[in-house]
DNA sequence: TAGATTGTTAATCGATTAACAATC
DNA sequence: TAGATTGTTAATCGATTAACAATC
């Protein structure tokens, strides 16, 4: 009923949390405080406070929070106590890239299928993971129950996958072309753009490089 | 003297200004307002002619932004007027990925350099690309005066050739690792974490099957 | 019990949005 | 000139931070 809404770099920060309780937990450390761990990332305690509380009371006065019921909360929260199957589409540079990448398996992210419209490619396998024709999208990803789905295609082709995606009922998409796609709401679409982020790069060195402008 | 701080979305924002004058100028479209700007991205008229107005004056009232003069002035801006020489650490499947990317190249930004520790890589190209050796690091990005450099290296090693790059005078690093890095402040480190990306997603689709809540 | 740290409310800060005089 | 749209100031909103009672 009262529809608390979570902003979206709480959900972010909790990811950061937990990498730093599975690297407290492999060190044996039982118990960490906000404060601890908010130095690490240059956060404010109350803040990790915060965020944490959002999901419920993890915590216990005076001591601060245990290392190894933390890790499965977060895990819990973030919906990793299973594992995901995941869709690629797009077997270019960076497609064939995430394909090969393990660190998605080591999460929990497995990419189970692959698409991609080059005749060539259809009917292999990479990494031991079947390609198949991009026409197949919606009722093979519907079969498969898969829900999230990574775009590593061309702008000019992203709209159509994405709602291809849709179609088929995948409900969280991360989107590496640069294009400005359209959704259902209830579709999350996390977009990644590479090429932006060293634009972004670039405008800091310029900056830092202008006379005008002084280092403060 | 007066240190107006630009927020990074605003710069963030400039990219996709870019990207979407980019594409009016190849359709012919002379001008656009604020209004038809925001609303190919669900922003807010007023957002956009804030964020150009950090930087100048560009509009004409009563009509809107000429499109190819925007460009420039972006383009200016963002300090994509040159071309930028990019040092890429790590040759794995993320590594070997990005070298190939032609995106970057497209962009503007060359990876002129690689470097790995792995003795077989070392010596060879890629891409066409010179595969170094990480000791070399800092003098070798000195000598070529290049001042972005990307990481993608196992977060163990991150921190390591975060201070090489820094040693030899890089000012700005796309991080793929998923590892909390300390540079000095004059220092941009902008972080990529994949896997987080998709732990987001996650979340969001535990959350959509979750019972309790409501989709408001 | 004394000391420490949480969970949470209130204050602050910064970014987004509305409104409008300036002006093309 | 009339209509449109900018640049900019003021109002709003949301997120961050400070403060502190609750409690381990």
């Amino acid at each position: 009923m009262k529809a608390i809404k979570i902003p979206d770099k709480t959900i972010a920060r909790l990811s950061i949390y937990l990498r730093c309780v599975e690297e407290l937990e492999s060190k044996g450390t039982a118990s960490i405080s906000s404060t601890q761990l908010a130095d690490r990332f240059g956060l404010n305690s109350a803040q990790v406070r915060k965020d944490l509380a959002y999901f419920g009371q993890f915590g216990i006065r005076g001591l601060g929070y245990y290392v190894t019921p933390l890790r499965h909360s977060l895990e819990e929260i973030l919906g990793l106590k299973r594992a995901w199957n995941v869709a690629l589409v797009g077997l270019g540079n960076l497609g064939a890239a995430l394909a090969a990448y393990k660190g998605f398996q080591e999460k929990g992210f497995k990419i189970s299928v692959v698409f991609d419209r080059d005749p060539d490619k259809i009917g292999r396998q990479i990494e031991g993971i079947p390609v198949m024709d991009i026409e197949a999208i919606a009722s093979v990803v519907r079969k498969r129950k898969i829900k999230i789905g990574i775009l590593a295609v061309p702008a000019s082709a992203a709209q159509a996958i994405l709602d291809a995606f849709v179609k088929g009922g995948v409900i969280a998409v991360l989107n590496f072309a640069p294009a400005q796609l359209t959704a259902p709401r209830s579709v999350k679409v996390q977009n990644v753009d590479l090429s932006a982020l060293l634009k972004t790069l670039s405008y800091h060195i310029a900056q830092a490089e202008r006379p005008t402008s002084s280092t403060p």
